[in-house]
DNA sequence: CTCATTTGGGTTATCGTTTACCCTATAGTT
DNA sequence: AACTATAGGGTAAACGATAACCCAAATGAG
């Protein structure tokens, strides 16, 4: 079928060895002439390397198994591929993603992924959360993203929630707002990391924060759930405290803010300012005003994931937490 | 490294084909005594197939390469992904991505997946578009994915745009809407096709298109261009002639027309329906009132792409489209 | 009881590549 | 001129799994 190296060794003259020196070993010894004349009848012939043999060879293929949890529905899914995929091809591997469905154990993902012999796994969560991964596995995964892996075996990538709101309130603050309440995300890590960020930046300025509330049914958040959002901003309007500047949990409960204080007749951000988590590109750029927002670092987790996996001495696992990215538009 | 037949073998006192039978090979004639204690040492050994091993024998690795055109920014990408995933792990394969990025040749990018010998080969577009595959090159793609190969030696799955606008049209004149507009998207196939198909279903009914203009200037679709969105809306209600429906290139665009509409005092559906194309779900649920909206056969095409990959006898290649999906939710 | 068939399993070659080791010229050194 | 490096390249053995072939023992039919 394929063209294979003794059939370039054949029509070269020369031996299988010779063929492998001059395409693949760089510094193997050899005649010039004998390595140009080698590589011009690959060339011709065709010739596209079976990693398959190698890999038998060497014991692992260059691929990178990555191991997606539940749905890969969020739009993040993508970015933290794509940081993933653009370092591992500069690295001469390609990335293989093999999704974790409820129904199946770890163990048995992890066996699927290992049938390849890939040089380094990878766990990727599709929203920050706790994942606990059995001790009899935690060795063949090199790096969790987007999670907190409890046993501390592994190396954890989490965007720094508290940070990134810190960082929103002291831009809010910058921008002369005092009355900043919050439309959090219940029942999640990120929201309860959030808040804790959120209350401590307005306590390191002397401020207390209006209100805290949840964007739906408390601990429960969902894209499905029934949103309160519209609800908690006429309550605040009816207040004699009115805001002048609502954080969003995501961009999704800002553009349901941005219709709520629309029908109060409420301008964004002469009365008040608008910002939020996520920075959904299509949908954050598109509103109006356009939308000032903290990035979620999913690319940056990808291409920090690969360096980790692909670096010859590991470091140590421990937690590592990478910074969001304020995305300034215009509605603070 | 890792354990391998032989070690299996020598532990259970027997030859490496007779593991391998045991194993593998479903039908290998010998004793349910021995396979079992085969399988049992496997077991406790924790070995794991070897599938480069296996594949340098075969010929070919259980991988289907998915070459996808440009970046994988659109949440589309994961749905198409989800596609093809789904169908290939239940056939025991999976699916590795490589990114053609623009810079690249056609050619370089089908080598580099071609090195790891996979089963199959698709192509995906991020959008719907016209692809010029080389004809050396056209033999190693099994099938093209949301877009319409020009020579014709590869089946291509498109959604079926004209389709899809002749039902949305259809279901907005069954609702009783008469003076339909549509913002389309210009300059890009998907605009051009449905634009055909809303005018020739309005046609049919012996009606009028209100009007057609373009979401942004004229020959150029992206998602950075200015809008023309409210600009179009404040036209149109401007004229004696006031729509009922307004018919959005996607959801989106949808989303301005929520806005320009609730500026102007109208209500939806009372006043005006809106409809449009994507069902983007996190935006289009999210809207007040969510939005009736058109859903592109993504995961459709990825689960088609992969029967008609690992089909045995491949049928002659066609362009074969498939139908849109109506999602009604409030707004119409 | 003999011969044919089936059962259970071993031998060995093979896939394409890499690598440890070996051989032979040629060039350079003394 | 003899001797030693070294360049240039060949041989052959891996890597792990599979498959074509073979062989011995057990089973069945006549």
């Amino acid at each position: 079928m394929a063209i294979s190296l003794s059939d370039i060794a054949e029509r070269a003259g020369v031996s299988v060895k010779t063929v492998s020196g001059a395409l693949h070993g760089g510094s193997a010894r050899m005649s010039d002439d004998t390595r140009q004349k080698v590589k011009a009848i690959a060339e011709e012939l065709g010739y596209v390397t079976n990693l398959a043999a190698r890999g038998v060879r060497q014991g692992w293929l260059p691929l990178v198994g990555v191991i997606s949890d539940g749905l890969i529905t969020s739009p993040f899914a993508t970015e933290i591929v794509r940081g993933l995929d653009g370092a591992a091809r500069s690295a001469g591997m390609a990335v293989f993603a093999v999704n974790h469905s409820s129904g199946q154990s770890i163990g048995s993902v992890i066996d699927e992924v290992q049938q390849f012999r890939p040089r380094a796994v990878a766990y990727a969560a599709m929203y920050h959360k706790d994942v606990d991964l059995p001790p009899a596995v935690a060795g063949s995964v090199g790096v969790m993203i987007n999670c907190r892996e409890a046993s501390g075996r592994v190396t954890s990538l989490v965007p720094d929630e508290e940070g990134g709101a810190r960082e929103i309130v002291r831009y809010l603050l910058a921008a002369g707002r005092r009355r900043i309440a919050f439309i959090n995300l219940p029942g999640i890590l990120a929201g309860t990391l959030r808040e804790k960020g959120f209350r401590a930046a307005l306590e390191g300025a002397g401020i207390n924060p209006l209100v805290v509330v949840p964007a739906v049914r408390r601990s429960v958040y969902s894209d499905r759930a029934p949103s309160l959002v519209a609800g908690h901003v006429e309550a605040l309007l009816a207040t004699g405290q009115r805001p002048d500047a609502i954080l969003c949990g995501n961009d999704r409960v800002a553009m349901e803010v941005y219709a709520a204080l629309a029908r109060a007749g409420l301008r964004i951000p002469d009365d008040v300012a608008v910002a939020s988590f996520d920075n959904q590109v299509e949908l954050a750029s598109r509103l109006d005003p356009p939308l000032t927002t903290m990035a979620l670092p999913h690319r940056a987790m990808g291409r920090l994931a690969m360096e980790i996996l692909l670096a010859g001495e590991p470091e140590p696992p421990r937690l590592r937490k990478l910074p969001f990215h304020l995305v300034e538009r215009a509605s603070v």
